[in-house]
RNA sequence: GCGCUCGUAGCUCAAUGGAUAGAGCAUCUGACUACGGAUCAGAAGGUUGGGGGUUCGAAUCCCUCCGAGCGCGCCA
């Protein structure tokens, strides 16, 4: 691609100017400010102080020499700022963009990045003791888009979902959901909320009335996962691998990751306990992986898991995990690299917190109270898209408030809406290029030479970026830059709609323009596509739908 | 007390160490006898929490102070 072209011949131009190559390599920054140029360069700048040469006069000889030989579509050479090389092109650079893009159709913009791996993912796994939070929703739609991120790059990416169905969470929920079904309050640490007196209910006309704690336990586990798939399934996840806790105990996983922790020299026996020497790895303390009682700590069980999936063939493990628990990070990368694995096993991203807003003010969650929201209250009121897109537009670092208010009564200016009506503008340009006979040629047949306007090319010059946003997107696991990407880029494509006809008297004209909407529609859904978001034909109506609504 | 994360426009948020810090919402001013107005153009809005440092160049890296969130158990 141009990308190659461009740094073969700036490498050639160090090379004639008699500079050394930057160690940082030959980096060329896209610039969307025609101002700047299409492309830019600042190894200028990198070589000065090692060449002992002024900036703005090594980037003078580098521009000399790139003259001297100029590249395909290069147009001229400026020099500015500090020393900024800036190579501006002529429009058919773009004119091969758009070809390019309409060639690799669905596989535009996907990359080669992470080819060979074999990437395990493991996101949400919400304690099957009640309903997904509202909250944890963010998790659902970042992991589902990271998943398809990191597959877009090339590597082999399996989602799992961790069931904690062995622990004592598991019992107070079973305590609780009997409780309720004997018509008594749930213990005090026990789960308050009101869904399970529902579930009692539902328990009493399913399995009569003598069920003991432990069916109960085992009939609301299989109810609240059942429940949890339900929600997943109307947002869109679909997980490879819902993996129980309780099958690492039954084929001696745990017992055997603490042999070989023993064996390893990695464990140390305290006040009737078995200790991880966690230290050695950086962690901050050492911790317990069986306490006196015999009983096995969260962390040994987790080390077995993560034990496990390296067994069934990953080669790299990410975990997404809320920023509540990254006290845990350490402990079990630590525990992994004493049982031989490469340090920084499971990458683990920590997402930050949702605070949810209803009427500007904060609902408090708490287990105790029992007073959550949950997903499906959401997905009650708003289109699952919408529900993604709120969650994707931000990135994982920062707090998110999540205001139930604006996402529902205002869904109409969610962006979602705004970006989604630019791909059903240009089918519904398809629509009508079909009632008016205008029958599109293959893009490699067309003459696109046509495209100058400053709103096509702005266009262009966004869809030549797109591969890079994906790569990079990949690499820093951050979604959320697909959704900024396909954001201004449909704002783009209105801009263009606004000021060029496709259709028109101008055959010419609307062939070439009838190839970039279509480059553009690949843009737009292959996006969308990472980010789990619908890319409709047509949408009804606002006015429509105002009508059907105050119809009702 | 220790640790992790964060602090950017009135609000919600962007910005691989690059040039004049950008969008949306809200506010104000405009635009179609046209392929779908859920649209477009423009204005206004900033000491990137404060202060030092590194660098040709810092919202970004380092130090420090202030503020916020979250952790610090033989719980899970």
């Amino acid at each position: 691609m141009i990308r190659e072209t461009l740094v073969d011949a700036v490498r050639g131009a160090l090379g004639r100017a008699g500079f050394p190559e930057p160690a940082g390599g030959i980096v060329l920054t896209p610039s969307d400010r025609p101002e700047h140029g299409d492309w830019t360069t600042n190894v200028a700048l990198q070589i000065a102080k090692p060449a002992g040469v002024p900036p703005r006069e090594a980037a003078q000889r580098l521009a000399a020499e790139l003259e001297a030989d100029p590249p395909p579509h290069l147009a001229r050479v400026e020099i500015a700022g500090p020393g900024f090389v800036n190579l501006h092109l002529a429009p058919t650079w773009l004119h091969d963009v758009l070809r390019a893009v309409v060639a690799r159709g669905e596989r535009f913009g996907h990359g080669e990045a992470f080819a060979g791996q074999r990437i395990n993912l493991e996101f949400v796994s919400a304690n099957p003791t009640g309903p997904l939070h509202a909250g944890g929703g963010r998790w659902v739609a970042v992991g589902d888009a990271l998943a398809n991120l990191l597959a877009a790059q090339g590597a082999e990416v399996h989602r799992e979902y961790y069931l904690n169905d062995a622990g004592n969470q598991l019992d107070t929920f079973g305590a609780s959901l009997h409780a309720r079904y004997r018509g008594e309050a749930p213990p005090e640490d026990g789960y308050q909320g009101q869904y399970l007196v529902e579930l009692a209910d539902r328990m009493r006309a399913a399995l009569g009335d003598e069920v003991t704690e432990d069916q109960a336990r085992e009939w609301g586990y299989r109810q609240v996962v059942g429940q949890i798939q339900g929600d997943l399934e109307r947002i869109g996840v679909v997980f490879d691998t819902w993996f129980s806790e309780r099958t690492l105990h039954e084929r001696g996983e745990v017992a055997r990751v603490l042999a070989t922790l023993d064996a390893r020299g990695a464990t140390f026996q305290q006040d009737g306990a078995l200790w991880l020497r966690a230290t050695d790895y950086g962690d901050q303390r050492d911790r317990v992986l069986v306490k006196s009682d015999g009983v096995t700590t969260y962390l040994c069980n987790d080390l077995a898991y993560h034990e496990d999936k390296f067994a069934r063939g990953w080669t790299h493990l990410i975990d997404i995990w809320g920023a509540d628990h990254h006290g845990q990070v350490k402990s079990l990368q630590s525990g992994l690299e004493a049982l031989g694995h490469p340090a920084g096993e499971p990458e683990v991203l920590l997402g930050q917190l949702v605070k949810l807003l209803r009427g500007g003010v904060e609902v408090r969650m708490s287990r105790r109270t029992g007073n959550i929201v949950t997903l499906a209250d959401i997905l009650d009121e708003v289109d699952p898209d919408v529900c993604r897109l709120t969650f994707l537009l931000q990135s994982i670092d920062t707090a998110q408030t999540f205001d139930l208010e604006v996402v529902t009564a205002q869904s109409m200016e969610n962006p979602v809406y705004y970006v989604q009506y630019a791909h059903a503008r240009i089918a519904s340009i398809g629509r009508q290029a079909a009632s008016r006979g205008v029958v599109p040629l293959p893009v490699a047949d067309v003459n696109l030479a046509p495209l100058v306007h400053e709103r096509e090319l702005d266009l262009l010059r966004a869809l030549a970026v797109f591969p890079d946003v994906v790569e990079e997107a990949a690499g820093l696991r951050a979604p959320h830059r697909v959704a900024t990407w396909v954001r201004d880029f449909a704002s783009r494509f209105h801009g263009f709609y606004r000021d060029c006809r496709v259709i028109s008297d101008d055959a010419a004209l609307t062939q070439a323009r009838l190839g970039l909407a279509e480059a553009s529609r690949i843009g737009l859904a292959n996006a969308l596509a990472i980010l789990g978001v619908g890319a409709p034909e047509e949408m009804t109506r606002l006015d429509d739908a105002e009508t059907e609504g105050d119809a009702q």
